[in-house]
RNA sequence: GCGAGAGUGGCGGAAUGGGUAGACGCGUCAGAUUUAGAUUCUGACGGCUCUAAUAGGCCACUGUGGGUUCGACUCCCACCUCUCGCACCA
């Protein structure tokens, strides 16, 4: 790629006078418009204002060594145009931008090099920055932070402590993959299908390991209900909905055989369907297992349960393959006939979900029709759609219908069946209405070095307690070696003097500081809200100020974080609004997801690959302006769509054009009204477009108007002046740059946003068009508003529309004002 | 399997409270300018047809097949394809 200015002349092309000068060279033009708004402060946002606010986020990035691609400036782009429109229509817009700096790629690279992530992470920061500022974005960068940052963390810990001591915060045994060749935990995507890991190959197993959870199932409930008021794709609604997965049901209690006074209790959503019951399913880990297994099945159900927690949790949640099984030899009674039906064990039936045991009804369940048919087991029929009974079912019936086989219930609607029995269960006393969730408690805790410190201490007698808060931040023991203990425990386990956790005074030993770290997540929960105060040393947030920025107006990001990132952050936001901390009950109002941008074959852009594409290379080549016009051009924000460097190539064409259009002399004369209406049109448009967020249609109307303006010989100011302030959120350096060389003060992005006559955008005179039988066969140009009548005449008498009618009755004639004449025969 | 979304020229995409399909850009071809190339400017780019030419006319066309309507890219039904998410949650 060349070097320097002008991306489409090959040589001798030299600007010469001022002007003359038929392109622009992007390389001095944005060095000096980015000193200038960093000189200024440009992008300060001033909390005193008494302007009306605007908070626009962007998602941070996790600063990779790889920097950043195109698709990160495309967002920004997003909001750095909405933020500079805020700005111009006079709001105080807060626009941040900070690091998600903790995480696995800087300690993996640690390991490889000895290098302090510390040392890498501050490295790539550094040229993140440096290429987020040579795209023009106007950040306020006296409120960057980084989560890795002793002074931000201390604040991740100080949340974590509060959730502690009000309980959210607990310690159990989860079931993790544990690679003894590696000396790790894995998360499931770093297992293989077969059981190994992906890096070495090494066997992977089951083991359960004392984990830090996070009770984000006590939120659930309103997690669920706030989604409603929100401002989001509907699409990542669902997504949150589905991820915690209400379902409504009931526990029934079945007694045991041969166990007197023990109950089986399972969870089912069908209690309807209880007369159809024709087996029990348990869980390979359910607790009753071993109790109900006869002598003489004892030896195959250990095998199966022993097989079954060797597989890893992505071999077990297989749904298409076949489902194994074995029996206990054990029989339950179902509380609705007293019919004894026998127990098995399979692993179809997860612990983790209601009470890891299920009855099955094959005849309208299609997990446990499958199930029954591969074992032979009994299939009834008791719910049909229309009240007659079927006779051998192909498939299971999970629809709902009416009642048959289930004695006195026979003929009730399902959804009556399952109140009635509810209830007369709940009175015997073996049963419950119950609501589930698929959502589970947050594994919180991480095997790894770079990241937060839990600040808690385990005491000698087992209990464990949070330092004090003025012991916050509990900083990262710098490391010899990055690798994992080989226990299980964090690099941070084989640091004896920072392990040890002694009394100030005394010295006395007190406890073992906890060596797990927290996730990448934890750091990402509540950046928004220290973007509002970043230097704030005796709070998270002062409330005042959090007050006066929340909520976040507009969050823009990728779909890949719709559920994780997103929900944990609404969850720690609600528990700051409990605690008092912050004063809305959501965080972000308003969520736009950025597409995709594919390589320009057409496939996701990949260093295997070779199609990726470079910003800094495009930034040198075409401008920054043209990467951020071209990017909005390209289609719809929301849409996954691949790169052109021809399209860009036209973008710079178009910019090339604006830039001629103002060589030479301006007149101050008005500008022909064709040409006005244009102007105002344009001005509708774009306003209209930025709201809606739908650049690339604004762009458009901006390419129209430049064609009319380039048909008048004269320049006229009303025109530029109107161009250059609609262009410049999108192309800022040559919006500040034009705005500038028209005789105006900088900056243009504190300018006042245009507006526009609607006596200008509106028509005088109108094209209506003829149709016959709803075919075009002609048109006339009318002033607007011709009456009805007028516009039949017209059209009757036109040539083209008698010709089409001849000879055929006119059965009904449709006029639609200042649209179009339909003669029907 | 379940859930959500999308199918429009050679390409990216416009237009949906039903009413001129293809804005804008890319690309291709031809012409003008130029010593030449690049840049810039003008025009053409579904098929057929009329005319000396201009203007004009006819037909087809928004994944496929039906339906509603005077009129459907837009609404309804069925199907096909693709993308994304979840994936044994009882």
């Amino acid at each position: 790629m060349p070097e320097r200015g002008d991306p489409m002349a090959t040589d001798d092309q030299e600007a010469t006078g001022t002007e003359r000068e038929k392109t622009f060279d992007h390389l001095s033009i944005e060095k000096k418009w980015q000193d200038w708004w960093l000189a200024h402060g440009t992008f300060r946002a001033d909390d005193a204002s008494p302007k009306p606010k605007f908070y626009v986020l962007d998602m941070f990035p996790y600063p990779s060594g790889a920097g950043l691609h195109v698709g990160h400036p495309e967002g920004y782009t997003a909001t750095d145009i909405v933020s500079r429109y805020k700005w111009m229509c006079g709001f105080e817009v807060l626009h941040p931008m900070g690091w998600d700096a903790f995480g696995l790629p800087a300690e993996q690279y640690a390991l490889q090099t000895g290098i302090h992530p510390e040392i890498t992470t501050r490295r790539n920061i550094d040229n993140f920055r440096r290429q987020i500022r040579a795209l023009g974005l106007g950040y306020d960068w006296d409120r960057e932070v980084a989560t890795c940052d002793p002074d931000y963390y201390r604040w991740t810990q100080w949340i974590f402590v509060k959730l502690f001591e009000r309980g959210l915060a607990y310690q159990a045994d989860m079931t993790v993959n544990w690679c003894p060749g590696l000396g790790t935990v894995l998360a499931d995507e770093e297992v293989t299908a077969e059981g190994t890991s992906e890096r070495g190959g090494f066997p992977v197993e089951r083991r359960p390991m004392r984990q830090w959870m996070l009770r984000i199932t006590a939120y659930a409930e309103r997690l669920l209900a706030d989604l409603d008021g929100l401002d989001w794709p509907e699409s990542i609604k669902d997504m949150q909905r589905n991820w915690i997965g209400r379902s409504e049901g009931a526990e029934v209690d079945f007694e045991v055989e041969g166990l007197p006074g023990e109950r089986l209790r399972i969870f089912t959503t069908r209690p309807d369907t209880l007369f159809g019951v024709t087996y029990m399913v348990l869980s390979p880990e359910h607790p009753l297992v071993d109790r109900i297994t006869t002598p003489e099945r004892a030896a195959d159900v250990r095998s199966y349960v022993d097989a079954a927690r060797r597989k890893t949790d992505v071999e077990r949640s297989d749904a298409t393959k076949e489902k194994t099984g074995v029996a206990t030899g054990g029989f339950a009674v179902n509380p609705v006939n007293g019919q004894k039906v026998p127990i098995w064990v399979a692993d179809y039936v997860l612990i983790s979900y209601g009470t890891g045991a299920i009855m099955a009804v094959p005849a309208h369940d299609t997990r446990d029709f499958e199930f029954a048919t591969r074992h032979g087991i009994p299939i009834v029929e008791v719910v049909s759609p229309d009240g007659r009974p079927r006779g051998p079912l192909p498939e299971a019936w999970v629809g709902e219908g009416i009642a048959i086989n289930s004695g006195s219930y026979d003929g009730m609607r399902t959804a009556d069946f399952k109140a009635a029995i509810t209830r007369d269960l709940a009175a015997r006393g073996i049963g419950e209405a119950k609501v589930n969730w698929r959502l589970r408690d947050w594994v919180f805790s991480r095997q790894r070095y770079w990241g937060e410190p839990f600040p808690l201490v385990h005491k000698a007698d087992g209990t464990v307690v949070a330092i004090p808060e003025d012991e916050l931040p509990l900083t990262l023991p710098r490391v010899e070696s990055y690798k994992p203990a080989g226990t299980g425990e964090s690099p941070l386990a084989n640091i004896p003097e920072w392990v040890e956790y002694r009394d100030r005074a005394t010295n006395d030993m007190i406890g073992r500081r906890e060596t797990h770290t927290m996730p990448q997540w934890a750091g990402s929960c509540w950046y928004y809200l220290r973007y509002v105060d970043p230097r704030n040393d005796r709070a998270p947030v002062d409330g005042v100020k959090e007050r006066r920025w929340m909520p976040v107006d507009l969050y823009v990001g990728g779909a890949e974080h719709a559920v994780l990132h997103l929900l944990y952050a609404r969850f720690w936001h609600k528990f700051l609004y409990d605690i008092g901390v912050v004063s809305t009950t959501e965080p972000f109002r308003k969520l736009v997801n950025q597409g995709l941008i594919l390589g320009e074959d057409g496939v996701k852009m990949s260093k295997s690959r070779g199609n990726v594409v470079n910003p800094d290379d495009v930034v040198a080549r075409f401008g920054a302006d043209s990467m951020r016009t071209y990017e909005m051009f390209m289609g719809p924000l929301e849409v996954v769509k691949p790169w052109s460097t021809q399209g860009i190539v036209g973008v710079r064409r178009f910019l090339e054009r604006v830039w001629r259009l103002f060589q030479g002399e301006v007149t101050d004369e008005p500008a022909p009204i064709a040409l006005r209406r244009a102007l105002h049109k344009t001005i509708r448009k774009v306003t209209q477009d930025i709201e809606r967020m739908r650049f690339n249609t604004g762009i458009a109307q901006m390419m129209t108007l430049v064609n009319e303006a380039y048909k008048e010989e004269k320049r006229h100011r009303e025109v530029l002046t109107g161009l250059v302030l609609c262009l410049s959120p999108f192309a800022p350096h040559l919006g500040e740059e034009l705005w500038e060389r028209l005789g105006h003060e900088p900056p243009v992005c504190r300018a006042q946003w245009p507006s526009f006559d609607p006596a200008l955008v509106a028509e005088d005179e109108v094209k209506v068009v003829f149709q016959v039988n709803g075919k075009l066969r002609g048109d006339v140009t009318v002033p607007v508003d011709t009456p009805d009548d007028e516009l039949k005449a017209l059209a009757l008498a036109h040539e083209n529309v008698v010709r089409h009618i001849e000879g055929k009755p006119v059965r009904k004639v449709i006029v639609l004002r200042n649209r179009l004449v339909n003669v029907v025969v």
